[in-house]
DNA sequence: GTTTACTTGATTGGATACAATGAAAAGGAC
DNA sequence: GTCCTTTTCATTGTATCCAATCAAGTAAAC
């Protein structure tokens, strides 16, 4: 978090206005689409304050927002984490995103102009480049704004207000439980493109349906335990405990 | 905004907490469900912070979410006021709710219990009681709550967040533009019961799709004028200029 | 050595004071 | 009277202070 521009700015100069709230919560989770915020991390309102170079109050607000969405968890008198989805929830985040992008990019395939075409066009290019020059960090973070384009496109603020929060929580999700962290799979997301070009809803939703269909199978399939749960851990320990 | 039971909470005795942010918001979205708060309404921190009895620091944060979500329109360093959507955001909201709600109800459909589905007829019978006693605002917050349910039903808490917000945006937009302010129509919602407690998911999201359509169509058949939006007010009055 | 009670430290929770903003009213020049 | 400036006022925006809470560590009792 090397955003200080701030520290050149004089002493004792007074800044008009510190960073506000909606800024540091859009640079929070660009943070963590570019997984500079690692899930489970702890956090707390005094350090980002200072981070930020506000008081907490700002930051709080932001803090509690993101706590809201689920993007942090927050323990009362305690603290806050960085949430880190267990496998039962990032499957319910993606069902609900099963229920929504389909029948999104089906609408999306019946309205698109040349210019969203462009659009989309262009951010698949810029995806290729990210991925063959093994930049994963902005790798992950493109293929997540993918979906958000999509939103964006279908011109429904309820709809990127929505898939804005699924989309952070996937990501936290696929890098908690994903085997490769290389966001979205090889080239769906072009097949999607291709799709909404010729102007087929259909197939545009199926293609959608499969895609999210993949992500999921990656968080279910990789790893062999299927939830390292407080639990079986506790169980470990007292199975230890005896042995010794 | 009558919602004072607080004043029989004991007269001097010292609350240890006022009211949580979380029990503010849940109070003001509830007002909004009994249409004690109208769509357009001005709400100032100050006031809400005396009728809670708390400082402005807590309804601040409430506000600040309702805000986030759309329930608030803020404008900085001026105020807050209750939504009124347009009928471009009416639709919005109602398109969204057409790609979740239907596959949230034929994924119940398939997975509900004994349990559920007693408390899916026992929450429409409190509808037809309330519908029949001819108490408008307890139908129209018990409609309302009934998708809400469903939502809590298929377990899935991000449905729940994301309903949420939708169901009460989807109520300021039905006092604005709708005719019959009765909530939700008729019994549809026992048809939609009906084909879940059968486990007919194809039916039930047939049913719950036709149900959103009809909500729809209310909000954009019924009202002559297409948009009372403030250009055709100026271009009219423009013309009255000229006239005159 | 184990348990209990107490202290301490770190962090959030909430209230208050003050600065910043913008709208509307008041005042003055022409 | 009209236009421009100034003042005032209501409201939000931010910082700071202190209280509340909980965890963990410490000391004392048995």
């Amino acid at each position: 978090m090397n955003s200080k521009e701030n520290s050149a700015d004089g002493p004792s100069q007074k800044r008009r206005h510190g960073y506000t709230e909606q800024e540091i919560t859009r640079r929070l989770i660009e943070a963590i689409f570019e997984q500079r915020l690692p899930p489970g991390e702890r956090i707390t309102e005094a350090k980002l304050a200072e981070i930020f170079g506000v008081s907490r109050t700002v930051v709080r607000a932001s803090m509690g927002k993101l706590s809201e969405i689920g993007v942090f968890k927050k323990t009362p008198n305690l603290g806050y984490t960085i949430a880190a989805p267990s496998r039962a929830e990032a499957r319910m985040m993606l069902d609900v995103r099963k229920m929504i992008e389909p029948g999104m990019v089906h609408s999306i395939a019946l309205t698109r102009s040349a210019e969203d075409l462009e659009r989309l066009n262009h951010h698949i290019a810029t995806e290729e480049a990210a991925r063959n020059a093994g930049d994963r960090s902005t790798l992950v973070r493109l293929t997540g704004e993918f979906h958000l384009k999509l939103a964006e496109i279908s011109g429904n603020v309820y709809l990127v207000h929505i898939l804005t929060q699924l989309q952070v929580l996937t990501c936290l999700a696929i890098l908690v439980h994903a085997e490769s962290e290389t966001g979205c799979p090889r080239d769906e997301h072009s097949s999607i493109v291709r799709a909404i070009a010729v102007g087929d809803g259909e197939k545009a939703a199926a293609k959608m349906a499969h895609h999210l269909s993949h992500i999921a199978d990656e968080l279910q399939l990789d790893r062999p335990r299927p939830e390292p749960s407080l639990e079986s851990a506790l169980q470990w320990l007292g199975g230890l405990g005896r042995a010794s």
